[in-house]
DNA sequence: CAACACAAAGTAG
DNA sequence: CTACTTTGTGTTG
């Protein structure tokens, strides 16, 4: 699993509980699947603190690792990106997995 | 204290 | 219906 990676690696950073269950959740997110900052709130117990999440995504240490671009807005949105080419790359990467629905 | 990759409800049109 | 405003949450500076 995953998550079990995600979770020995955040271990070698100074993250905060918050920090590592949210990076966690969304390490557990199956490809081709997108997931809302409200679920991965939720996932964590914290389901008001879906903007703490998106911190949480910004920071993400494990970029590769964990999928923060199969974090979407609840609404169906993409959202915001902080890697390479923002929402734009975001978007390309979803298609590719078959997260977004096709043209 | 202010800001942030969000969400839901309220107000106004 | 859409658009704007306000409040809540956790971490960082």
């Amino acid at each position: 699993m995953k998550a079990a990676k995600a979770k020995e690696l955040l271990g070698k950073y100074d993250l905060t509980s918050f920090q590592k269950e949210v990076l966690i959740a969304t390490a557990a997110i199956p490809k081709g699947e997108t997931r809302t900052y409200k679920q991965i709130a939720a996932a964590v117990h914290r389901p008001h603190a879906y903007r703490a999440v998106g911190s949480v995504m910004r920071i993400n240490p494990l970029a590769p690792t964990i999928p923060c671009h199969r974090v979407v807005k609840s609404d169906g949105s993409l959202g915001d990106y902080s890697g390479r080419g923002g929402t734009k790359t975001k978007e390309r990467m979803l298609r590719q997995e078959g997260a977004l629905a096709r043209a």
